[in-house]
DNA sequence: GTCTATAAAAGGATAGAC
DNA sequence: GTCTATCCTTTTATAGAC
């Protein structure tokens, strides 16, 4: 069938847009990177390129959606431990356009009006959902004892990652998994040891 | 003496500058802040303003050197502890436009060969010897034990404060002191309870 | 020190043909 | 689905007058 042909090849073309997209993000960082760019590098012109994507953000949105579903499948969903989040950190190292891509577009995107504002929002808030569900499941089996403080200790994880990806983009000898282990050890420690 | 006087407005015009690119960084983003409208604001024309500032990331980081200076100053010099770390974060929060602009500068700084690289480079250089200070001086004390490590201690701390400047971006509910005080408050813990 | 004028480039987006 | 053509905007930066 020429319609599934034409799907399928629109598809393919939609999955190496995003791929493309990632390798300038990763030369020239997000700001520099621009649709033309990206467009030539996939044999289309600009307007080609906006075929597929209404915006600039849509496709930059495109493409951390997919990173987002990636990981949860690959990492989290079949391990819901912090052993799940060390992974996506440690795989994170081999995809710095990825991790560029999320520090830059993400800092811009707090602006309230921007149009990925609400995807940043919406992420966090998943993050945040995700780590509670770890520090309370690791609080049923022993592991983490119950004077935790449980938003507040994963609002410092999700921060410590953040951090620790701006501190690797400039420096990409620090070791981001090192640290958040060191991390989570103190967490583990204070569990066993109640405050004075 | 007209030189005098000249040299002095010159020096007030650069700060008006800096303050209003502030604002301007404040209300609409560093991404979309334009050197044209801060020109405008301060009754200048776009080339009025280069002027004084020879590219638009100069003009930027020489905001970001004097609130470097201004911290210093005002509260890391005079009491070099982690409340003094506490209170610079405490002040960012009446600041919101030059969090803002870290937050944004530093992201899209981090790909090398970029003009403000080196800059942020020496920026969390800087940060990192400061803590370092703190810990060592918290160790002398007998506050901190003498078996945290910190170095490590050192780089989670500041990517706390980095991460957290982001959260509180996205939603300024987020206590970012009273985090930071329990990360401070777990180091404290851990140097008084040494692991199994 | 500031302006006018202008360069020179690049950016994203749209209309309409094929 | 992709191109041509084009628009319109915006941006930073420079040259040279006052």
């Amino acid at each position: 069938m020429t319609a599934r042909g034409r799907y399928a090849k629109g598809i393919a073309k939609r999955e190496e847009i995003l791929q493309v997209a990632l390798d300038v993000v990763a030369e020239v960082g997000y700001r520099k990177a621009s649709n033309r760019e990206i467009a030539e590098r996939v044999g289309l012109t600009q307007p080609g390129l906006m075929h597929y994507f209404s915006s600039r953000e849509e496709l930059y949105m495109e493409v951390l959606r997919a990173k987002d579903n990636r990981d949860l499948d690959r990492f989290l969903a079949p391990d819901l431990t912090f052993d799940g989040w060390l992974a996506v950190i440690a795989h994170n190292v081999s995809v710095p356009g990825l991790v560029r891509l999320f520090v830059e577009f993400s800092a811009e995107a707090t602006i309230p009006g921007h149009p990925a504002n609400e995807y940043f929002v919406e992420h966090y808030a998943g993050a945040r959902r995700l780590l509670t569900d770890v520090i309370e499941r690791a609080q049923a089996s022993g592991d983490v004892g119950p004077t935790v403080d449980v938003p507040i200790t994963v609002d410092i994880i999700i921060a410590v990652s953040d951090g620790l990806q701006m501190q690797w983009l400039l420096d990409s000898s620090v070791d981001m998994v090192e640290r958040l282990t060191r991390l989570w050890n103190g967490v583990l420690l204070a569990s066993h040891r109640p405050a004075a």
